[in-house]
DNA sequence: GCCAACGTTGGC
DNA sequence: GCCAACGTTGGC
C-alpha cells in the first residue's frame, strides 16, 4: 500500500465538501499536469491512503485523511466543452487526463500546517517542502506518513 | 496582490 | 530541438 498527499483549494473543494458528498466519496477531477496524471493513472491503487492538503488559503496544511476507492480512469470533465476543465485535446477514444475516486476517512484533530511541517528537519526530503514543488499529488513514504500522523 | 518557480506552447 | 513568451501554482 502506498501513501500520498493531495492538494486542493478549500475555496474550490475542501475536506468538508468531500465529507458532504454521497458515500463521502468523489472523483478527483481537473488534474491537468502530466506528472500527476501519470501517478493517478499508473501508480495509485485502491486502498492507498492520502493526506488531504488545503492549499492557496489562509492556513495551508494537512487537514485530513482519505482513501483511494477507484483506480485511474478517464477524467470525463475534459470532454465537455461547457465544463471548467474542458480540454479539446482529450476525447473519449484517446483520453489525455485521468482521475481517481477518493473517500473521506477522517479529519485530523487539528490542522498540521505547512509552517509546522517546515520546522521538522526529518521532513526536509518531503517533496511538499522542496523549493518550487508545485505538484498537486505527491507520494509520501511510509516513514514520513507515520511521522506526520504522530504530530497530530 | 505580488512574484518565484515551473510547465506549456509555438515560431523558427 | 531551442527558447521566448505566456500561463499556472501557491506561499507570503
Amino acid at each position: 500500500m502506498a501513501y500520498w498527499l493531495m492538494k486542493s483549494e478549500p475555496d474550490v473543494f475542501g475536506i468538508d465538501d468531500l465529507k458532504a458528498m454521497p458515500n463521502k466519496t468523489d472523483k478527483w477531477e481537473g488534474v491537468r499536469n502530466y506528472q500527476v496524471r501519470n501517478m493517478m493513472r499508473d501508480a495509485m491503487r485502491t486502498g492507498d491512503l492520502a493526506f488531504f492538503y488545503h492549499s492557496n488559503c489562509k492556513e495551508p496544511g494537512i487537514v485530513g485523511i482519505m482513501k483511494i476507492t477507484r483506480e485511474g480512469y478517464p477524467d470525463y470533465s475534459a470532454f465537455d466543452p461547457e465544463a471548467k476543465y474542458y480540454d479539446p485535446k482529450s476525447d473519449p477514444d484517446h483520453p489525455r487526463w485521468f482521475m481517481v475516486d477518493v473517500r473521506f476517512v477522517k479529519k485530523l484533530k487539528r490542522v498540521i500546517t505547512l509552517s509546522e511541517l517546515k520546522t521538522h528537519t526529518c521532513l526536509e526530503e518531503l517533496p511538499l517542502l522542496r523549493r518550487g514543488n508545485r505538484l498537486s499529488v505527491i507520494p509520501i513514504s511510509e516513514a514520513h506518513w507515520k511521522y506526520i500522523l504522530a504530530l497530530e
